[in-house]
DNA sequence: TACTATTTAATTTTT
DNA sequence: TTAAATAGTA
């Protein structure tokens, strides 16, 4: 066997990875070391090398992308097709396995899949309807806290209320909703995975195949792990499976969705004797960037230690902007990307990352009044498009009556006269006789209400029946197409003005190419209709199209994550920013975000730029900030600073405009954005004032002690 | 039911 | 600032 293909150009710590005995092996890879190469060529090498059958492997990623990209590249260097190699995310192939075992895993065969915002509606409508004031908990905080237990693995009746009232309440806001879900036949993601994990828990029989059949199992950023998915390779593994996991501790950033670094930790002791093996050497980085990515990561405490390298150049420096406003901050940006085009640079080589979506505003105007294409990632998906939706749910309702969340959603859209009241007494009746709303619908229409409602509610349960009757022996693409004409949806958005109904409509005409264009799997065994919903809620499909286009690409730096690009800038790196107010209160959260910084900065392949904003606005007001500590972090040795930062002020007026600022604080000769000097709290600089008089106060952001109130009569402060 | 005024809150989002 | 949700009005 020559196995030349399969580890040429491989360096000693990827060939150590790729063939490694089939024992269990955890590979931290740096970023831009390898990762992908090292998973498509271990697959490679036990398929080729080590005669393992492609249907004894299992691939495990978080992404669609991520496990299309590995299938593809198997593919490519194995020269053939791997049709029976599981390839998938961990939703994905959790899905694969409850169709397929829909019985052992106690639920309806056709069961629908919600996404988080089918989700919230159903949590939303429940606050209600047990009247719970929703004033103190928000439907996203009882999600929240509904998901929080789903990915640790727990059922509410495995939850104590500790004598807490608010915790208790929550607690029976989660049985509740499960017994909707449990109604509707309806799995939300977390329930995907943690209905997987029972179904082997509890059917030794069932395990025991799968365990003979996947002697090897492949993970994907392992580090993004949550406790549910170890649980269920660890399950699957057991004690002769050999998990070959990948992951760097240092991008882990989803810690707030449930993912556990410690993971990496816990598979060492759960595998004594585990082979753990480092990717160090990077590919994609100059030694400048690296350098700096090494010293800002090398503040975090908790890490397994690692330093990347490169054999090429040190590179360009890292330039550093200190702008003064977030506007001017655009205009550098933009300033340095026409250099880029006009040194003839393709403009999809560039990224500018940022920490928060809500920046990308300012940077897309600049874009805008320089006519540089760009594109945005991370908007709305086009199976989350509300039009889109309406008409999956109308789909879903032909399937399963029962199903809440799609009845609640389209009962009343395209308006047919079923008000908030009607739906509202639905919605008791169901409660009060545990049934779906679609019962309480039949049953109140031939009884309790008014003459008008129940004319209405009976022609939608009709239309539904109509629709199902008509549609039962149509091609899927026959199917999505007629439910739509009948619907009333395309007239309903008609009706809309300005462009977005027109867009609607063509979304929704876009939906039936998705659906002719919809492969099903021959293997899945499910009903077409049933498979297609199941993809939409899966894969909710492409962010923003255009992708082909020449455009400058801005994104957050979590959805930059895996990406590479020769420039980058990081835009808005201040305190308070990055690392965000909400996170840098925490140890734990500031280091999370400082892995975030670290992703970001590696991303960039040949030039980095940062930037900040001596004043930015916020929320409507100014408000003044410090460069991030982040910054602080990189050697100076590594960094150009474009423009020598410009004392903020030192007379407090900027030309132009001025801060308009109260009394008693210019009195004291304060202007916000002062820089000042607190015995106790060390330096910082002056966000703000109210007051008069001795009530007087300043707020004051500190290098150190972060943001104060401070009364002026006593805090002391010296002008800087 | 639909439009308008007011209030409120404001990270990150693979599935 | 702004977007979204709620409350009030035609």
């Amino acid at each position: 066997m020559d196995v030349t293909p399969i580890l040429e150009n491989l360096n000693d710590a990827q060939r150590e990875a790729v063939t490694a005995p089939a024992e269990p092996t955890l590979v931290i890879a740096g970023a831009g070391s390898g990762k992908t190469r090292v998973l498509v060529h271990r697959a490679a090498w036990l398929i080729d090398v080590e005669h393992v059958s492609p249907q004894s492997l299992l691939a495990v990623t978080f992404t669609n992308k991520a496990a299309a990209e590995m299938r593809g590249r198997i593919e490519s260097l194995l020269g053939l097709p791997v049709q029976h190699l599981w390839i998938g995310t961990f939703h994905g192939l959790a899905h694969r396995l409850l169709r397929r075992h829909w019985r052992e895993a106690k639920l309806p065969q056709s069961f629908q899949i919600i996404d988080a915002d089918d989700q919230q509606r159903i949590i939303k409508r429940l606050l209600r309807s047990m009247e719970i004031d929703d004033g103190r908990y928000t439907p996203r905080e009882i999600q929240y806290f509904v998901n929080k237990q789903k990915d640790e693995g727990l059922r509410p009746r495995h939850l104590d209320d500790d004598g807490d009232p608010e915790r208790r309440q929550m607690i029976t806001v989660y049985a509740a909703y499960e017994e909707v879900c449990e109604r509707g036949g309806l799995v939300d993601f977390a329930e995907l995975l943690l209905r997987a994990h029972e179904l082997w828990r509890d059917n030794a029989e069932l395990l025991a195949h799968y365990r003979q059949r996947f002697g090897h199992i492949l993970v994907d950023e392992f580090q993004d792990t949550n406790a549910i998915q170890y649980a269920w390779l660890r399950l699957l593994a057991g004690n002769s499976g050999v998990p070959f996991a990948v992951g760097d501790d240092d991008q882990s950033i989803y810690r707030w969705r449930g993912a556990r670094v410690e993971h990496i930790l816990k598979f060492q002791r759960d595998f004594p004797g585990a082979r753990v093996v480092k990717l160090e050497q990077n590919y994609r980085s100059t030694g400048t960037i690296l350098n700096a990515a090494n010293a800002v990561i090398a503040h975090n405490s908790a890490r397994m230690g690692k330093n990347l390298w490169t054999e090429g150049s040190a590179g360009e420096p890292i330039r550093i902007y200190a702008a003064y406003n977030e506007r001017d901050e655009a205009e550098f940006i933009v300033g340095r990307l026409r250099d880029w085009s006009d040194q003839g640079n393709a403009r999809q080589d560039a990224a500018i990352l940022y920490r928060s979506n809500a920046q990308s505003r300012v940077l897309e105007e600049a874009l805008i009044n320089a006519r540089i294409p760009y594109r945005v990632y991370g908007g709305l998906r086009f199976f989350e498009r509300q039009e889109i939706k309406d008409a999956l749910a109308y789909l879903r309702l032909t399937l399963n009556r029962d199903d809440d969340a799609s009845f609640e959603r389209i009962v009343n859209r395209p308006t047919r006269g079923i008000g908030a009241r009607t739906v509202e007494e639905m919605r008791s009746y169901a409660r009060a006789n545990a049934c779906s709303l679609w019962r309480a619908a039949g049953a109140l229409a031939s009884d309790v209400l008014a003459g008008r409602a129940a004319k209405a509610v009976l022609a939608f349960m009709t239309l539904i029946e109509r629709l199902e009757r008509e549609t039962r022996e149509l091609a899927l693409e026959d199917k999505v197409d007629h439910v739509i004409a009948m619907s009333g949806l395309v007239e309903f958005y008609k009706k809309e003005k300005g462009e977005k109904g027109a867009t609607r409509i063509e979304n929704l005409e876009e939906l039936v190419s998705a659906a002719k264009s919809f492969e099903p799997d021959p293997a899945a065994e499910m009903q077409p209709l049933d498979e297609f919903l199941a993809h939409a809620a899966l894969e909710a499909g492409e962010g923003q199209a255009d992708a082909w286009d020449d455009c400058v690409q801005l994104m957050t730096m979590h959805s930059a994550k895996g990406l590479e690009f020769p420039l980058v800038f990081l835009a808005g790196m201040e305190d308070g920013l990055f690392p965000h107010q909400r996170s840098a209160a925490d140890p734990d959260g500031l280091e999370e975000e400082r892995r975030l910084c670290y992703v970001g900065i590696t991303r960039a392949m040949r030039t980095l730029y940062i930037s900040y904003a001596e004043q930015r606005r916020l929320h409507g007001t100014d408000s003044f900030s410090l460069p991030s500590r982040f910054i602080r972090e990189i050697p100076a040795e590594y960094v150009e600073e474009i423009r020598p930062k410009v004392r903020v002020s030192r007379s407090g007026q900027r030309p132009g405009r001025a801060s308009p600022v109260p009394d008693a604080a210019a009195e004291s000769g304060l202007s916000l954005g002062q820089r000042v000097h607190h015995r106790k709290f060390g330096d910082g600089i002056v966000l703000n004032c109210e007051g008069h008089g001795p009530h007087a106060r300043v707020e004051v952001n500190f290098e150190t002690a972060g943001t104060k109130w401070l009364v002026l009569a006593y805090a002391n402060l010296d002008l800087m």
